[in-house]
DNA sequence: AAGTCCATCCTACTTTGAGTAGGTTACCGG
DNA sequence: CCGGTAACCTACTCAAAGTAGGATGGACTT
């Protein structure tokens, strides 16, 4: 910086350049106390070009969250290309998934975010957003349900339950993405009723 | 209102009118399109009065959560007092959830709203309020496990899922409570082992 | 080499809304 | 009737979102 000789720098690049650094401050200060004047400066650019290249604070936050999300998208969706089974693609996504929000922070940390956008005209925008997400779990649900609404519904579930479970962690750092995706799938996959019927027998045992 | 005298009213009278208002505000906007003004204006007292009682913005989205929260909690515990097993507890607070959901409109679009306080100095607030949640599931969910944090973990699970399947829930009219309560016990309680099971009874059988 | 054109970029503004300083008035107990 | 305090207000400051209108580097033509 200093004095430097400002260069031009052509669309894609700046715009790469802001959403990086966007998608710094966000995490950091939260998207309500991020200023976009401290962005721009950032950037090393004047706060004009940020509006012209996302029309808003929340189109710059949008594109932020759209990026992240295609990342988390990505990852979860390589990891299943080689399962042998439904059951095998569901532990090997949930795991890259526990993978993924430990590894990349400033991501995870930018969708927890999308929440702040509840009833702006973004919202829906945000819902298709994590709509391509889920759609991945429904893919394996619909083998396990013959009824489409029921498999959904599943679908969100398994989402929402992830998305807590994961938020939860960032509390106990010990809690590796293994145990995380162990826990997770010892849920979904068998359920309460193995475990009430393990402490009958342990009842009976004594 | 118009040229109406307006009366001096007692604190917790007053308080209880912004609260009301402020929730029906926050719901309809969003947090951040909100006004504090506008708020002021509603209750028909000045924009001093709503700091004087709340200290900030965050601070009366801070109250309302919490009532919204109380609520709930309340609701889901009266629902499980005469439960006679575990599952019994699993299911009637799950139902008491979705009816909460579908009943109390506002209360819920308002907690949904909580994580646009993330990164903010009210944040630990929110997660106590969380807590005292989560809480009456770790209790539920103690009974199945004897390892603490992965009750613990699993109490998160459950929490989220249902959230996130009350959020969808929303787009869907037509799924009533019990259809929601029996698509979330039917995961918690089976998992989807047995669907695995049963849908390799039926390729046998054709 | 000089001129043209436009994508990139800026300075300087308006506007909106959070939060505050300091004063005013209705009501209650004496 | 007269303090005194709890409820209340007007009128501000200040920060930050968003915008109008203009300046300029540099690629490309001639």
């Amino acid at each position: 910086m200093t004095t430097a000789k400002r260069k031009r720098v052509p669309r894609v690049e700046r715009e790469r350049q802001m959403i990086e650094v966007a998608e710094r401050v966000f995490t950091e200060r939260g998207y309500g106390a991020a200023s976009m004047d401290e962005i721009a400066e950032l950037v090393g650019v004047s706060k004009p070009m940020l509006y012209e290249y996302f029309h808003s604070k929340e189109g710059l936050l949008l594109a932020c969250i759209r990026q992240s999300r295609a990342a988390l998208r990505e990852a979860t969706e390589q990891a299943t290309v080689g399962a042998v089974s439904p059951e095998d693609a569901l532990r090997r996504g949930l795991l890259a998934f526990f993978v993924f929000i430990r590894e990349r922070r400033e991501a995870w940390s930018l969708l927890r975010h999308e929440m702040a956008l509840i009833g702006t005209p973004a919202a829906d925008e945000i819902e298709q957003t994590r709509r391509q997400q889920t759609d991945l779990i429904v893919a394996v649900m619909s083998e396990y349900f013959d009824d489409e609404l029921r498999a959904e519904a599943s679908a969100e579930f398994v989402v929402g339950a992830c998305e807590r479970l994961a938020i939860w962690c960032e509390r106990f750092p010990d809690v590796t993405p293994e145990m995380a995706t162990d826990y997770a799938m010892d849920m979904l996959w068998s359920g309460l009723s193995r475990r009430a019927a393990d402490m009958r027998v342990n009842l009976h045992a004594h």
